[in-house]
DNA sequence: ATTCAAACGTTCGATTTCAAATGATTTTTT
DNA sequence: AAAAAATCATTTGAAATCGAACGTTTGAAT
């Protein structure tokens, strides 16, 4: 029994519908299935892993990165989770609002506010992470160390190049 | 020179805090790279691509699956985009207002919701689209062609694996 | 020193998102 | 056929998300 590419029904729809138009079909399967699996993973790790301590994905990833960065700034954050400040802005405010992180005003510049783990933060990432990172290896699982490895190399790869187009400056 | 494996500072530094940790750091390089490259593409299709045609990247999505299906159920956007059916009533009841779409219900089940293009959307996912390939086009094109194929295939691996827990059944 | 510009985080309004509850319809049981 | 259970989409309330506008603070320019 010959190997079978698994496409989806939904994929193969695509690729029918759009044959004949100008597309670069091949990208339009990595964009997707990489759009696909992200949104998979994300709701699985809510479901099985976040929910039952009242985080949100992002809420979880918020902690994570603080946990990692010590007191950090809010731009920090927001630029390690590639969302915007005012989103950061909403995630600390409700992150205090439980009691897991405060924010303190940056002392030499007062324009900055920094955030740190409160200990009922701290304990919960120290809690939670190992599970988070236990749904991370039933996902990676599907596949063999070999391919994850490539994998990764191969999204790192992608994630570099949306650093480097930053030299052709955005026309206003 | 030695090739160098492009390992951000904060995956480097992740990686440095974690270790001594039972975690499996491969799992957490897999899903940390697969989030951050679908965040980054998000952003860069709804920045360059759809802001200047007032779509989010969820709009469009819903626009592009209603394209592709023809007349189709609430239910069964929600399964193909994995969001919820609250997440699509949401996005049908915008796109609406818009004039992008319009609902009917069901001829032999009154229950169904079928959505559909208006003629305006059907003419602003033909003309967006092509746009929206050429950013699709662009991210891939960080890696050569046999890459692309290979990542495509290990996110559809991945993709696949999602499915088949359903066989064990979830606890109450 | 004063003015001007730049950089921060926050607020605001709108959309997206979900789980849970609800109302309507269909299917299954009795 | 009537009652019960299942299945839809929607509503509700809370959070996440963003761009744009804003007020504060810092740095630069005159």
């Amino acid at each position: 029994m010959p190997i079978q590419e698994d496409f989806s029904r939904t994929e193969l729809e695509v690729m029918r519908r759009v044959s004949g138009l100008p597309i670069d079909e091949l990208a339009l399967s990595v964009a997707s299935n990489l759009w696909r699996a992200s949104q998979l993973f994300k709701q699985k790790l809510e479901r099985e892993v976040l929910r039952e301590h009242s985080l949100s994905f992002s809420s979880f990833s918020t902690l994570f990165i603080i946990w990692i960065w010590g007191p950090i700034e809010t731009r920090e954050i927001a630029k390690s989770q590639a969302v915007s400040k005012a989103t950061v802005t909403s995630l600390l405010i409700t992150l205090e609002k439980h009691g897991l992180v405060k924010r303190k005003v940056g002392k030499t510049d007062k324009r900055l506010v920094l955030a740190e783990l409160t200990s009922a933060g701290k304990t919960m990432i120290e809690w939670v992470f190992p599970k988070f990172n236990q749904g991370e290896a039933d996902v990676a699982g599907t596949l063999t160390e070999p391919e994850q490895l490539e994998l990764a190399r191969l999204l790192r790869k992608v994630v570099a190049g949306f650093q480097i187009p930053l030299e052709q400056e955005v026309a206003t």
